[in-house]
DNA sequence: GATGAATGAGGGTTCATTCAT
DNA sequence: AATGAATGAACCCTCATTCAT
């Protein structure tokens, strides 16, 4: 039922190459950054041609927006697991901060899109963007939220607890190298460290 | 001194311009980001035409270079007036969050340039971009430091600290909305009392 | 192999391209000179589009600089054929004066090229054409020296016999005409005479 | 009389200046070619801006008319006087014949104009041009003639014969090095002594 | 006479986008 | 489903030229 169908089967063929366009896409603009990231080189990586990706896609806005959805998509998975795994809210708070640097650092430029989408997108894709960047967000506000409600945290202001937080964390990718002093672990206590003090 | 004020009136003329065409250059440059702000816009900004920019700036490059330059020095000025009026190093710290909210969100254009160098500027003019903005970034260093030495705070990483609080300071632009529900100086109340739980 | 011919099949019809977009370069240029042919006029003389030509070709030195190949490959294919299928060294000399007078009148704008290369090319593009033209000219050096060596020819100076007869062959460009007095045969005559009075 | 009213005077102070502009476009010329050579440059050369030429000079094209009007008719009048001067035919060719060297390898550029003027100007200058690169042709001629009439030569064409001459004379700027093998007197020689063994 | 400042036309180049095949 | 080829708009930059002062 689920996947009989021929016209299923070339859909999922035509999902799977998107995805891999994407992720193409997604590495190429993490070298050089969305502007300068050009279609040639983005199909070049793959071995296609420039017209190619119109196929999949309908232009370059298009490509970077469903870029920005899957690598968003997957980092609100992973916060949701956090979320519902972790006991004490400061555990979750510390989950997520690690897997808050963990995309900001690794997946640079893709998570990058999340910080400034006004100057990406136009106004048709911006609204979609924000939401889900809220529903990123809400993530956080969730935890300390509760952590408040518990008495786990003192802070008053929750949204602006948040935003410092996820300010803070958003900057490291402006000045982290991979082969710097700090190891990404060092890096993912640290901040844990230093924010849960605001919390608290 | 006769010749010397006659050529600082007209150097005086050429300095105030070039702040005219920074200024437009500045604003242009925020609302559309560095890469698609085009000399074109900036020039109309100030009923110039293109050519005429290249008769104050080699391109563009030095243009947005000496965007950067100018408000960071003025920056600067003030963080050093700062540093040398206050008594205790939490209130000079207090103060210099205050002047960098400040700039981020009065002059958010401006500012918001010492964000990402590293993709506008090549290789020659990243290295003079880069060592002001340290001596920028200097600044907090040292209060940070003369803290923890005399014991007011407490933390143990003070680059990564202050890496922490310009982030989170940094990206208070992203959503600070001047007729939203806080003024700016409640802003600067509370992420000084959020950070200073971080240092001490 | 029919791999091979399709290969071969697109690739004859990018060199056709390519060699219509040259002779038309090189149309333009004899027009106007090099400085003053634009892109858009030679792709305008092909009913193109000044982008397109950037499909076949990197730049506008790159294009300049396979005109120049281009003819002076054929050219230099003459001189050989003439080198080997003649006895004497006066015969030879002859024939190739007479080469050279076909390219320089018949091919006018396309050899014209060879004139100036040094304000045309940077440095990069300068050696190879340097290497071209040299190889044009020591066709004439061999069948010069060789005349010398056995007794043919006079002149102590090689290189500047050499000089001396390449210049004066490429001055009739500036002033033969089609309809004028003389026919490209007796041009062809006379020169030869004129100048094998001085190898003897 | 001559130079008796203020007008005249200042009428002579006009005119020192645009020698001194004419030498100065010379000299930049002679440096980057003529195309490449840029108002401002030739401006500079003298302390001065670039608006000020065009108080001397319609335009850029009427500054280089003048420029080759004036290095044509030094050169003319070189040639006059070695015509005058002279006993043999032969021996005005080959002081000719070393004038001509001179100009080409010293004045580079601004001789080079003769070479190719249909590329520098416009059709309204271009018949004056015409008209005195005739006469410094001319001069050539005359010797040629009078050498034909009275034995001292033995070839049939003439014109032909002067063609071949300057063309090779002309092309001795394409190679010739200030600090190659040859001296300009030993060029001057050898020149002299091949050519005449064509007229001869 | 000279200059500073501005202009505007044009050139080279890039690149997202289209479309016939 | 993919490609090769072409397009055209946009951009940066240069430079001869102008003109008020």
């Amino acid at each position: 039922m689920q996947g009989g169908s021929i016209l299923t089967l070339s859909e999922n063929k035509i999902r799977k190459k998107k995805e891999e366009i994407i992720l193409s896409a997604v590495k190429i603009m993490n070298e050089k950054g969305y502007q300068r990231a050009t279609m040639e080189e983005i199909a070049a990586e793959l071995q296609m041609t420039k017209g190619s990706l119109y196929y999949y896609f309908k232009n370059k806005e298009d490509l970077i927006f469903q870029c920005h959805e899957l690598v968003l998509e997957q980092a609100i998975g992973e916060l949701r697991e956090v979320f519902h795994n972790c006991i004490s809210n400061e555990a979750i708070l510390r989950q997520m901060i690690a897997v808050h640097i963990k995309y900001a650092v690794l997946e640079k430029e893709s998570f990058n899109m999340i910080i400034k989408p006004d100057e990406t997108f136009s106004t048709d894709q911006l609204h979609p963007i924000l939401k889900k960047r809220n529903e990123y967000a809400s993530w956080f506000d969730r935890v300390i939220i509760a952590g408040i409600d518990c008495g786990e945290f003192s802070i008053k202001e929750s949204k602006m607890a948040r935003m410092l937080l996820l300010g803070s964390l958003n900057w490291i990718q402006q000045w982290y190298k991979k082969d710097g002093e700090n190891s990404l672990l060092e890096l993912q206590n640290i901040y844990s460290d230093y924010l849960l003090k605001v919390m608290k």
